[in-house]
DNA sequence: CTGATGACGGTGC
DNA sequence: GGCACCGCCATCA
């Protein structure tokens, strides 16, 4: 699986996360396994509007939506969250412990060339 | 080829 | 728990 670029390849990841659910972007790092949580925050800064990739679902450490904040953009990332069940506290952050993502199946990544 | 450009995270204080 | 540093790396013009 080396037809797509490493941006590619975390887009894919990304696409495995469930409705509902939220992926950080060191566990995204970690299950692509060839770069460093901020390489995925490069990946996602290169989407265009158009993109089909979840980028919603995708938040820092401490479940706050890190995008350029205070734009248009996190108050989109903010709605389709709560349109999938997601839930903010008061300090717009969400529950990773509750919403977190377990990440993929163990076969998932074997047939992805990443385990 | 060189330099600019970014949606982060861990560590130490 | 918050804040300041620093490391990290693929793309694109």
């Amino acid at each position: 699986m080396k037809t797509h670029s490493l941006y590619e390849r975390i887009y894919e990841v990304i696409r495995q996360i469930p409705v509902g659910r939220v992926a950080t972007y060191g566990q995204i790092a970690a299950i692509v396994g060839e770069c460093g949580a901020r390489t995925v925050g490069y990946a996602l800064a290169a989407l265009r509007s158009d993109t089909s990739v979840p980028w919603h679902r995708v938040v820092n450490r401490q479940g706050k939506i890190s995008l350029r904040a205070h734009g248009s953009e996190g108050q989109e990332q903010r709605a389709r969250l709560e349109a999938e069940g997601v839930t903010f506290d008061s300090d717009h952050r969400i529950d990773l412990s509750q919403f977190g993502w377990v990440g993929p199946k163990s076969d998932w990544r074997v047939a992805h060339g990443m385990i």
